[in-house]
DNA sequence: TCGCAGGGACTCG
DNA sequence: CGAGTCCCTGCG
């Protein structure tokens, strides 16, 4: 079947440090640099050569409103790097070890329920059961290029259906009840799932503690990732030993200090700073 | 076989 | 309030 492709060049863009940063869960690798990404609704093909980047099948409005902000290639990552890096040679080092990484523009409600599963969970399992959830539970999606049927992320009303049972046969543990309470959350419109909320940084953060099974750490990834918040600090034991060790001489320190901090050096693009020092303090020896 | 990793809820003092 | 315990699964 013919079907169209798009190439473009993107520095700053390293498509295997930003879909294997954990980040994101629904992809498989074809081959080194080579990738099948199931977002947005799509079953889309990535493939980097040097600079240049091949996206299909897309049209040109399909990569220009779906997978160019997905994949946040419009955005000027050079900067956000110096940025950080200004008088900060851990920031500098940290971004230099994964100079590639950009934050996906991802689904909200995916990402929450991802990183519900996330917690008290290695990479490698959250990705099975996010997986499992969407063979199960999902709706089919076209795969243009193949007979291979994918499939969607489940939205609310599918996940609240397979019920505690469902989720805990996709292996989803002591976070199924959680994944219902989601459900729950947002179908009655307690949590909203709007991307161009008005709504502040922290506003959301408590809107989304309200979920059970949803405290600092998950919150501020769907704030990240989904929300688009980069102003928040995910800080999970990596970052937080990346923190504590480059920033605060070694000592144990408060995740509330620890933020604090963040805010105070990072500002806007804290989430970047993270997702740096989370790529960086996972690759040196301990 | 078992110990461990990994966020958050919950209980107890 | 803080400290301790439990939740579940896969891996080494």
């Amino acid at each position: 079947m013919e079907y169209e492709s798009i190439t473009v060049t993107a520095a700053d863009f390293d498509i295997r440090q930003t879909l294997e940063c954990g980040q994101c869960f629904r992809y498989e690798k074809m081959a080194d640099y080579h990738y099948r990404v199931t977002a947005m609704g799509k079953v889309v093909y990535i493939r980097q050569r040097g600079a240049d980047i091949e996206v299909y099948p897309a049209t040109d409005a399909e990569f220009r409103e779906i997978w160019s902000p997905y994949f946040d290639l419009g955005r000027d990552y050079s900067a956000i790097k110096s940025a950080l890096s200004e008088n900060c040679g851990v920031m500098r080092a940290a971004a230099a070890f994964a100079p590639g990484l950009r934050i996906l523009n991802q689904d909200i409600w995916e990402t929450l329920v991802s990183f519900i599963i996330s917690q008290h969970n290695a990479i490698p399992n959250i990705a099975r059961v996010v997986n499992t959830l969407s063979e199960r539970y999902g709706t089919p999606v076209a795969d243009k290029t193949a007979h291979k049927i994918h499939y969607s992320f489940p939205g609310p009303e599918a996940l609240l259906r397979a019920g505690i049972d469902g989720l805990t046969a996709c292996k989803a543990g002591f976070r199924a009840r959680y994944i219902i309470d989601a459900c729950e959350s947002v179908l009655s419109g307690k949590v909203s799932i709007d991307k161009n909320t008005a709504s502040s940084t922290d506003e959301l953060r408590e809107m989304l503690m309200q979920i059970k099974g949803v405290g600092g750490k998950v919150a501020d990834c769907v704030l990240v990732f989904g929300y688009r918040r980069t102003d928040c600090f995910p800080t999970d034991i990596w970052v937080k030993r990346a923190a504590e060790k480059f920033y605060f001489g070694g000592n144990p320190t408060d995740i509330k200090e620890i933020h604090r901090f963040a805010a105070e050096k990072f500002g806007e693009n804290a989430a970047y700073a993270s997702q740096y020092l989370f790529h960086y303090i996972r690759s040196i020896p301990c």
